[in-house]
DNA sequence: TGACTATGATTGATCGGCGG
DNA sequence: TCCGCCGATCAATCATAGTC
């Protein structure tokens, strides 16, 4: 959600534009995502997001469609298999939900922008 | 290698620039809430009638301009005076029509 | 016509708020 | 107090459109 305040860092305010407002210096924090190797654990985690493979998402996408919702347990098998954290299948499902919901929401409107005269 | 160059060419191939106009009216809300410029689902809704694209087109618009905005300030002076000067007009033109308002009708 | 830039869309992951 | 979900957003990247 936000972080939606609009206190001003200290700045000259006899200028309009090109002041430093607090969203333009929000940071979100790297992935948690840490692909531990077996020894002990890598230093950092990925800083960057993960690819996942084709085979990944083909499989992701079928679950999807048979559960939109995943139960405890069905994740833990799915991480599993598809070498995957249960947060990123958690996620995943999450993100396809709102993506379906999205898609449902536009493919019903895109036609006919009657305007009724406000 | 390339295994999952896989992005499947998603629907973002056929790509379309918004028209100048849209692009206009966007640009205006955002530098006239530069300090805030996180317009509410209404106002998403009625930004994407006026320029006639989906309410998801103008998030992604908002989501895509305060992240390359912020990413280089300096770049965007230009275009922030511009659209500083031109909501500046329409600021003194309400100004003008208040205080002419406010001597028609004084209290 | 090719190189480089501008820009819309996608998406793995984060943030804050809610409810159980 | 912990967990999952929602809605919004971030941030990096993709692929195309536009400019020179």
């Amino acid at each position: 959600a936000g972080h939606r305040e609009n206190a001003r860092s200290p700045s000259t305010e006899t200028s309009p534009p090109a002041q430093t407002f607090d969203w333009m210096k929000v940071k979100r924090n790297p992935p948690k995502t840490g692909k531990a190797g077996e020894y002990g654990y890598v230093g950092q985690p990925n800083t960057v997001r993960t690819n996942f493979t084709t085979k990944q998402l083909t499989e992701l996408e079928k679950e999807f469609h048979f559960n939109k919702y995943l139960t405890r347990a069905r994740r833990v098998e799915i991480a599993a298999s598809l070498q995957l954290n249960e947060t990123q299948v958690k996620i995943w499902f999450q993100n396809r939900r709102m993506k379906q919901k999205k898609r449902e929401k536009e493919g019903l409107l895109p036609i006919s922008p009657a305007t009724p005269t406000g | 290698v390339m295994i999952l160059r896989s992005r499947f060419l998603d629907a973002r191939r056929k790509r379309r620039n918004f028209s100048k106009q849209a692009t206009e009216i966007l640009n205006e809300y955002f530098y006239s809430h530069l300090s805030n410029p996180y317009p509410s689902e209404e106002a998403k809704e009625e930004l994407a009638k006026k320029c006639s694209i989906t309410v998801s087109q103008v998030s992604n618009w908002f989501g895509n301009k305060r992240i390359r905005y912020k990413k280089n300030i300096g770049k965007f002076q230009e275009e922030a005076n511009l659209y500083a000067a031109k909501t500046a007009v329409t600021a003194a033109h309400a100004v003008a029509a208040a205080v002419q308002n406010n001597q028609t009708n004084s209290p």
